[in-house]
DNA sequence: ACACTAACCTGCAAGC
DNA sequence: TGCTTGCAGGTTAGTG
């Protein structure tokens, strides 16, 4: 489900709901994640304040006065703060009480994960590249590292080693904005190209977080609002719809067992 | 070092 | 009304 813009969304909702709170209570309903959810964590957790948040790729960090408690969204989770009486749904995994407010960690695929760290060294940051919307990710980074890159243009993109947070939507978002045919080898882009590229990925990703993200299904903020960027959607989820560009038709692919949408006419 | 696959899960919609 | 199939926002570990 989430991409940057919905991590980013997430962070930005409980950055305002939850700094300075104090952690009374750690409930874990089911440690089954991606990676099993640490017992420790509670003992870890408890009774810190959450000094601040911030995000690292897709990576939610609740930075405490001793450590990090550390979350990806995976492809189907969500957080959500509500009042401590409202009672707990299906796939609620992960609860953490505050004084009158409970934030729930929900995850129907259970592809997220859940750690606590003593501090960022930590080998799924380490392994992490560029942010999208940082100097880091400047005019040159795609064409300086794709040169010995025969892999499609697209994988490049949503390679988080290389770049993180675009993830499909965004990948097939960008390169149509920048007339690009996915399929292309990465190595055999212009220099010109991957300037342009680069600059749509950050206009389309800032474009999102200002949106709210993107709801296709379930995705909610931490209000359990939606998020409005897929009425902005140009392919993505567009399969035989007519091109915004051209009138063509939008057609669906599979490229590294994800489905790709792109414009045939217009993306060369 | 790189490229590609399988795997981790549940839920939903479409097709028969 | 089922049952089966395919697909869904991610990412790592493993293989060649």
């Amino acid at each position: 489900m989430p991409e940057l813009p919905e991590v980013e969304t997430t962070k930005n909702g409980l950055e305002k709901l939850l700094t300075k709170k104090i952690i009374t209570k750690v409930e874990i309903c089911n440690p089954n994640l991606r990676w099993k959810i640490d017992g420790s964590i509670k003992y870890n957790i408890n009774n810190q304040t959450i000094r601040s948040f911030s995000r690292r790729g897709k990576y939610i960090l609740f930075n405490l006065e001793r450590g990090h408690l550390m979350m990806h969204l995976g492809m189907s989770g969500k957080i959500n703060v509500v009042n401590s009486h409202e009672p707990i749904k299906k796939h609620d995994h992960f609860l953490l009480y505050f004084d009158d407010q409970v934030m729930r960690f929900n995850d129907p695929r259970r592809f997220g994960s859940i750690f606590y760290l003593d501090n960022l060294n930590h080998k799924l940051l380490n392994s992490l590249g560029v942010e999208p919307l940082e100097d880091s990710f400047h005019k040159n980074y795609l064409f300086e590292n794709s040169r010995n890159k025969t892999q499609n243009v697209k994988a490049l993109i949503m390679d988080s080693k290389v770049v993180v947070g675009v993830g499909n939507i965004y990948a097939c978002e960008s390169l149509f904005k920048t007339g690009i045919n996915p399929k292309t080898k990465a190595n055999k882009i212009s220099k010109q190209r991957y300037i342009a590229l680069t600059e749509n990925i950050k206009k389309v990703l800032t474009r999102a977080i200002k949106a709210g993200g993107t709801t296709l299904q379930d995705f909610a903020k931490v209000d359990g609002k939606p998020g409005y960027f897929s009425q902005e959607l140009s392919v993505y989820g567009r399969e035989n719809e007519h091109c915004l560009n051209c009138n063509g038709k939008i057609k669906r692919i599979l490229q590294n067992q994800r489905s790709t949408f792109y414009c045939p006419k217009c993306q060369n």
